[in-house]
DNA sequence: TCCATTTCTTAACTTAAGTGAACGAAATAT
DNA sequence: ATATTTCGTTCACTTAAGTTAAGAAATGGA
């Protein structure tokens, strides 16, 4: 299970036999509940996470609706709203299902930046390859229809119609529960 | 006018005296006039730069029409579509106004970051800053309307209204020129 | 197994954005 | 200075999402 962490790592960048014997000995995995909540609004992010197992949710309340902000799955990096800075995140995760995550810490990553300088590289790069995918993102979004970006997700993210409640997907789409609804109807309407 | 690159990167990180110096000894001023395209379609971004003075805008073309992506003023970083990646960027870069820019490249920051680990350090954390940054604009775009979208730049970036045309505002907003008149034109009678 | 709660769907109505077209104003070029 | 192109606004019309409400389907717990 641990292998996890390095599994995701090298998909972006190659690992001395020295470095991932380092961050496999110094891994910290930890076990969630379904339906348990990591970190509360008002809270202060001091830990980041790598999804092992299980599936989560980020959102946060707005007029007293949850918005879905993030849905993350398994080999995906979870680095809360304002992490980092010493201010409360304003966002809530909760886990989906059972989770089983790797915890990072600020601290441990100073650590690590100190006695083995090229694990700083390494989280450059990795932060680099996740701003581009961020960007990609919102792209995406910006350039398409509400139908469009449920699509896509049906392409890249297929997984998610299993496990996540449909209102959870039409929030994190920027949608009402009910639009998403029609959108599907609409789709197995033309198909025929 | 150099001094505005070290000005950007203090407003994030202590930067030492002598880090200090040597970004000021080793940066790249380069100049383009309004209306110079800077980054085609298909080329490959190879530099990355930072706006010292004027205003750029990033756009792609999407069933034949421009979209603009980003709006770049003084103190900004543009990291281009696919930087560090070999692959063309898909985005154009265009000048709105004479600009001048601060011009880096990969090839630069690998020897910078091999002779001065501090640069690595400091780039690994403002690449975190742009993230946060870059998370929180989705958000916004996200949660709001179009109308709440105009309000919110016109607050954060009034200086855009004054420099930009509107209908590369409206793209960038992800509304039809004609909407971002008629949202302008309701806000006016609303406030009477 | 049955009941209660949650989740999903459908429908009618409202609201706002997209589209195409027309026109005047402003900027730019000659 | 004038001609030409670009830009912003307005209008009528279409399209699709939000909203409110109701009921069906699925889920989970006792």
């Amino acid at each position: 299970m641990k292998n996890e962490l390095l599994k995701y790592l090298s998909e972006h960048i190659s690992l001395s036999e020295e470095i991932s014997e380092l961050i496999h000995k110094s891994s910290n995995i930890r076990h969630y509940k379904k339906g348990d909540i990591i970190l509360e609004e008002n809270s202060i992010a001091e830990e980041s996470f790598l999804v092992l197992k299980g599936c989560l949710r980020s959102y946060l309340i707005k007029d007293g609706e949850e918005m879905t902000v993030d849905l993350y799955t398994e080999g995906q990096p979870i680095i809360p709203n304002n992490y980092s800075k010493k201010v409360s995140s304003g966002h809530y995760l909760q886990c989906l299902e059972d989770c089983t995550l790797n915890v990072s810490s600020e601290e441990y990553e100073a650590k690590m930046f100190k006695k083995y300088p090229q694990f700083e590289s390494l989280c450059r790069i990795i932060g680099e390859v996740m701003m581009e995918k961020q960007k990609e993102l919102f792209l995406n979004y910006k350039l398409t229809s509400p139908q469009d970006r449920y699509l896509h997700l049906l392409e890249t993210r297929p997984d998610l119609f299993q496990r996540v409640a449909q209102y959870h997907i039409a929030s994190y789409l920027g949608l009402s529960p009910q639009s998403l609804s029609r959108i599907r109807n609409r789709l197995v309407k033309n198909s025929k």
